[in-house]
DNA sequence: TATGAATGAGTCTTCATTCAT
DNA sequence: AATGAATGAAGACTCATTCAT
């Protein structure tokens, strides 16, 4: 009672069930997400696996979108904090982390990242949050560009034209090899990591001798 | 027509009738597809564009799938045939016709290639088919590759690998600016052809002096 | 075979079908909505008295409330030609030809004209239909009142808003006798009927020495 | 509130409180109902507008029809005292009090007398509410037009029969005027109390010459 | 071959009410 | 007395597919 913290007040008891309840909510989604893509996750689906009537779905997320939307801040988080690249240092080594940040990212959560394709395609607000994302990144990479051609490392190409073309390669090989036909045997991701980077330096940096 | 053919059996003339049914309903279900996208189009409104009753879609297709199938290999049929490159000649240009062919493709089909992503996102079928089709492109650019290579022009890259990427750079980039969100102000296609082009080239080929 | 009359096309022995399918959904939907009011009138309960798939409901009917519209229709059909009153004649029995009308058609239906009141008061497009079918009968008075009035005998008063009054007066008086608390042992409609005339015409026509 | 007083006990105090939330509830149920109606009216939106929880509403209120009914009590306590007319004085004038009671009264309260109706349609014991409060004022009026028929001067009618018919008319003209689309342009309150009672005194009162 | 009426499974969402704290 | 999270029942509507004619 001495101590700095205030008493738990009736209403933070509350809000920790709520928290809980929220939680399991939010982990059914992902995996329900991530299991069946967006379009076939049912809200049942989701109450059912966190143990909740339908009702206390719309208690924490206005609808399925809304819940998606969630989820996907939290995975994103994570990926946005690997999309955190160092932006200084070694030019290979830029690329090759922005590229393995992207790649990693899809092969880790390639469920939820399919959903974000399909739900793109199914509800509009989705498609938009995506191509705000996908924006961003890109404006990223452009920006890296244009700084290399200042340092007179990178060729003379349009940046922002060359930074939607190089996203692209990296957004479509992600998608395609760990989000989409999973049951191939990709190539393991550092394999496919050096490769792009590889393909991004080469396109992008100024005469390196023979290759 | 006038004397030296059999009068037509009964039989090829019900076959006639039939095979106009059969046009009508392609028709129909391709200008719905590239309208409505795949989830969106009904069966409904295939045959009600098409003055046909319902029933009488599943005498010419077994079902949403089949049918989309047949339209895609239509379109497809197109789309390949552009995807017929000159193999041989000047790399740059041959790198510029490829590029082209696809960027061109999808900027024809706008829907048809939304509908093509989204049917694989809901149809296993689909998915696969499309799957298949992109393994030959994809497969011919890694010839491509080696075959450059071994001419001594292309740099030392593993050729699938690089084709996957160099593909699906090319790829993403249309769907993404001609069949996706296609309200952005995207640059003209040949202003992303030259771009998407220029990257491929120094990405692949080796030692061009400056750049 | 050798009468006028073609033989029964395929179409029309389906139609037939289809007429009876939606008959027997017509007419346990006016039961229904008889029995349980607008709101509390649920598809199934209409399907299932038909013995009808739900979907064939929607084959039938855009949605509720044109199946309502419908079954007024019918019902109003009915008294739409009670109310197609004989304009010519003693006004006393002119008027008690209009006031009989009104309270024996929902003296018949009274829990049509029950959800009626309640389906305005829950669709705008209900309540607009009543509205502008009040209108017309309305308008009806109003005209009779004004010739009476040009025959010199009704009394000088505004034709509309008698009409109104007037209008009301039936109408409120059937509702609550026989739609609403309908628990109520309410006077026959005869001698409703005589006493309602009895003050229109009153309230109307001028000078009757001492009533 | 100085010093005469004991000390408020504990009790006392939190009687206060609870007088005060009460009241909140109420004048915001009066609110929500004014403007949606009856069932469009939730528990969540009194609540919300009270600024209190939604399982406070319970402590003060059975439910739904319970927290109508006492909104009720109050606004009819209103409209009662208004209708406490003079019984006494000219016989038109008494008319015409009448009329304008009733009519001044709903259109005072739009919301509240057309959430009556809708209440009245969905819940029996708001019905039965609304019928006995109706059934006083037709008791009233037939009181009124027996007395005026001992005196000599209204004409020789059922005074139930009629009394029922004359507030019917009313009513009915109050709310569809007033309550019910609302949106119609209708004449001022006094054109139309006018027409009413014109219409009710010729329909009463005896021998008036020629009107 | 063509018809089109019939089927019925499947899903989101709202809301009055309860109850542990 | 007050809170507010949780409950779960209830209902309209769509659409791929079938089948008798």
């Amino acid at each position: 009672m001495t101590s700095d913290e205030p008493p738990p007040s009736r209403s933070s008891l509350r809000q920790e069930r709520a928290d809980t309840t929220r939680r399991q909510l939010l982990d059914a989604a992902r995996d329900v997400f991530e299991e069946k893509g967006y379009r076939a996750t049912t809200i049942r689906a989701i109450t059912s696996r966190a143990s909740t009537a339908q009702g206390t779905f719309y208690l924490h997320f206005e609808n399925k979108e809304d819940a998606f939307g969630q989820v996907l801040a939290e995975v994103w988080q994570g990926m946005l904090s690997m999309v955190d690249w160092e932006w200084e240092g070694d030019p290979r080594e830029i690329t090759r982390s922005a590229v393995q940040s992207v790649i990693a990212a899809v092969a880790m959560h390639p469920g939820i990242a399919r959903a974000l394709l399909e739900g793109s395609l199914d509800n509009e607000t989705i498609e938009a949050r995506w191509m705000a994302s996908r924006a961003v990144l890109i404006e990223r990479i452009a920006e890296l560009i244009a700084k290399e051609q200042s340092a007179g490392r990178a060729r003379d190409l349009d940046p922002l034209l060359a930074a939607h073309a190089l996203g692209s390669m990296v957004e479509w090989v992600a998608l395609n090899r760990y989000a989409l036909a999973p049951e191939r045997h990709a190539p393991g991701v550092d394999a496919m990591v050096d490769a792009v980077t590889d393909l991004w330096y080469h396109a992008v940096y100024r005469g390196h001798g023979s290759g």
